[in-house]
DNA sequence: TGATGAGCTCTTGTATACCAGACGGAGCAC
DNA sequence: GTGCTCCGTCTGGTATACAAGAGCTCATCA
């Protein structure tokens, strides 16, 4: 835990922010692997800043459950618990329906169009680079619940899914997941354009738990990876 | 903002959540008024406590959304805003709502006939002392949500009925509203029992409703009163 | 041999010193 | 009188010094 300090990343303006962002980034990337025990000098000289800014992204980590503090012994870097994962696939499958529900009462659709021009295109326009595609994803989701209105629920679904982000963001590896999620999302517009909100509501649920099953097969290999990848550090 | 540090209260392992606790109950009672201005050297010497203690507590108090930060400038009560206390009502209904539904698929009543023994009793054994039935109240959705078995959620609703609380707690200071409030969870409980879930959520929905316009009524009569009394001080 | 306790070293918790930036008011130019 | 500039005095942001508890090591004693 003594190597040197990766990139930086991200815009911050100042060092709490960066050290949180460059914290998390090291938790997504599984160099903290989950189980692992550190303390905030560690950090603190690994990233070259204070301890200050140090506890301020821990705490701030700690909150949003990635890692615990045992008061007067350390920091752990908290268990991956897909229990856990699966509650807050439910979570955010009930948010997102709900949207959906009160959507054609507001006939707030703008967001939707907008939406289509990204996902109901053709087979060759699609992006296909898993950062991107991931990123119009995660827009995808929030846009739907954003066109429900609720500015809070929205809050709240942001949350949710940046719990999820740490195994999230392995979906879309694959070309076949990148081409079904295309499918699937498009599916889900054009039944909401037609006002049939049941079976939009249908759909996006079924998508939604095809891609838990998928990201929790994918997480446990790439854990299993970064496992041996750090053993043969040593 | 110069006066004599208040009373402490609960109990805290730490003064970072000592200060916690007592800046929440300043925000509470309206001491500190929404729109209030106040630094962090202001907070630290009321308290006597170092800067240290009271930065934690602000920053937690400011992800419960109750104040901000503007950096280098100061900070700020954030104003009551009764859209949002709406929007949070809404998600609280859908998070109850849903628990009831997961309920009868699970068949985990026994925290439901826990509940019974508080709410489904003579009138004249009913508490009368507003902050018991505040309490008894506060336990009585969180179960219904404990009882959808997805710890999550409960996680989720505990902090919707967190930044509710400031307005919440106002609401059992008029007997009638006690009176209402037992008839009402008797009500949905018996529903419950019988498995009709359906007619128990209805109810549900329209017992938080009622709370909510009478709560809505009572903090501006109160918030009023708290301004008077601040600008008499003067 | 095993239990025990003193003490050392690590941790987080807290106080404090110092920094850069924001803001407001005094004083000057017009 | 009006507007501009400079400077003093606030602010939060950061680094650092110090306090106190947890846990481990190792020596000592039964």
């Amino acid at each position: 835990m003594n190597k040197k300090a990766p990139i930086p990343l991200d815009i911050a303006s100042n060092r709490a922010d960066e050290t949180y962002l460059r914290l998390k980034d090291e938790l997504f990337n599984f160099y903290l692997l989950p189980g692992d025990y550190f303390s905030e000098n560690e950090i603190a000289a690994r990233m070259e800043v204070s301890r200050t800014p140090v506890r301020e992204a821990l705490f701030r980590l700690q909150r949003e459950g990635y890692v615990r503090v045992m008061p007067r012994v350390g920091w752990q870097v908290r268990p991956l618990d897909f229990d856990k994962f699966d509650q807050l696939y439910e979570i955010r499958i009930l948010l997102e329906e709900s949207s959906l529900q009160r959507l054609v009462r507001k006939e707030n659709i703008s967001n939707i169009k907008m939406l289509m021009t990204t996902w109901c295109c053709l087979p060759d326009e699609r992006e296909s680079d898993a950062k991107a595609v991931w990123l119009q994803d995660e827009q995808f989701h929030a846009g739907l619940v954003e066109a429900g209105g609720n500015a809070e629920m929205s809050r709240i679904h942001q949350d949710v899914m940046e719990r999820l982000r740490i195994i999230r963001r392995l979906d879309f590896t694959k070309a076949q997941r990148v081409n079904a999620t295309y499918e699937e999302h498009a599916a889900i517009l054009e039944q909401i354009q037609r006002g049939r909100i049941s079976e939009a509501q249908r759909l996006l649920r079924s998508h939604i738990e095809a891609s838990r099953l998928e990201v929790h097969k994918i997480t446990l290999s790439m854990l299993y990876e970064a496992r041996l990848e750090k053993n043969r550090a040593y």
